[in-house]
DNA sequence: GTCCATTCTCAGGAAACCTTCAGGGTTCTC
DNA sequence: GAGAACCCTGAAGGTTTCCTGAGAATGGAC
């Protein structure tokens, strides 16, 4: 039978600790839901050094880090608690035009960033992949991929295959399907995929999701058998045909 | 079947010990979270005396360290160790323009010297190969070549050869090579290559990074198969093209 | 100083990508 | 069965990203 990854809900016994820290609290708060259902417990401040001083208590894997702050900068918050002994990665925040000056040097030690306006489907699978990179959670080879049915999505190599087949997906084309098959075996609205796989701010209508839904099905579904169903007047179902 | 060597995880069970010497705490940090990344258990100190306390009881295979420090300079802090009888490689750090003669027997005794600014990748590739020389981790010929297809890539003599073909690589082009060998099959980000490849304090936008990439593409990519891979808004990945 | 290799910037053009829109098909409701 | 709602898909435009060549700047060797 098939191994359908439920993924939203994983909450491992030894649940990882997410510290969020933006100053715009519908940010963080945008985030915080967003982790919390998918199995983190999470944390926020709005300030730096209130980062530090919940971070010394709280003790978290890894610091989601807005680097403008408004009392010191993310970079400052990160040397500190790391001089203060914390092995905890960070995914900074940077807005897309704060240019690369400060950026060079974010990716050294296994850190990531991740610009804004980002997709929560995008920001979760960052952090994912950092904590996987600085060991906070056991993994193997095998968890850097998805599997359902006879499709792979590697995460690392950005590969998809069917059937051993490779396919080639351009990045929203990739997210979306991340996302549906994260969500195997359950409706996703298109309200719901438009709010994780593209940017929050993006202003355009659900008709978008029909159209990469499309394209998806031109580019995995041309093999047996189709795997992305649409529920109408609902969203869409990644599932395995059953029967009948 | 390749062996990609997957580099910034190599936690051997039996970790290298290096101690970090510079005033400056910006360069010990980003060196020491540097080194802990790709698996060296990495201590710092700020000062000659500092280190030779933290050296008594940490006994570090190798050392990086500054030549200027507030309270002695460098030599002096490697003649103290060594007359404390602790066989340790030093590497040392020196301004560009401070390269006098000192500096110049220095690769006689297996030690060596980085000038500043640095590349993290080079750093680190001269310190493995200066613990490989003075006997500090178990060697063979062959950990100094780095291979990937019918690529190779020799750490000793700087030499590059694809299916036998000597190829001539300038500095910059060998390191960005390296790195993407040694990450081989998986995407690595332009801000990675920058943050890695180029000098920590380099300030140019990730444009560069295309510019490079297309030179080495002209060197080894004129044989078949092409190896380096774009990964439209991703990266750049190096693999065998093996899908279909 | 001159020559040469190397590094970096810049800009044109090509390719890939995102988004919108509209026609036409399908399913549901009554 | 008719109308309405919903959905699929192709086309087209605008935008972003990428590749590459040309030339300026730098620095080392002689």
């Amino acid at each position: 039978m098939s191994t359908p990854a439920t993924a939203t809900t994983t909450p491992s016994a030894s649940q990882q600790r997410i510290l969020v820290v933006d100053d715009e609290s519908s940010i963080s708060d945008l985030i915080a839901t967003s982790l919390r259902f998918v199995g983190f417990d999470v944390r926020t401040a709005a300030t730096g050094s209130e980062a530090l001083t919940i971070a010394e208590e709280f003790k978290p894997h890894a610091l989601i880090l807005d680097v403008m702050l408004p009392d010191q900068d993310g970079f400052e918050v990160c040397r500190q608690l790391r001089q203060d002994g914390h092995s905890v990665g960070v995914l900074f925040l940077t807005a897309k035009d704060a240019v690369d000056d400060k950026i060079a040097g974010l990716t050294i030690g296994g850190d990531d960033y991740v610009t804004k306006p980002f997709s929560l489907e995008e920001l979760v699978a960052r952090l994912r992949a950092l904590l996987r990179r600085i060991g906070a959670v056991e993994s193997t080879v095998d968890d850097e991929k998805i599997r359902f049915a006879d499709l792979e999505l590697d995460e690392a190599t950005h590969e998809v295959r069917r059937a051993g087949h490779l396919i080639d997906l351009s990045p929203t084309e990739f997210l979306l399907l991340r996302y549906l098959m994260i969500n195997a075996d359950r409706v996703v609205s298109k309200s719901q995929i438009l709010d994780h796989v593209w940017q929050y701010d993006f202003r355009g209508d659900a008709g978008i999701v029909e159209t990469y839904v499309s394209y998806l099905r031109k580019k995995i579904d041309i093999y047996e058998p189709a795997l992305i169903h649409t529920v109408r007047g609902v969203g869409y179902r990644m599932r395995i045909p059953s029967g009948k």
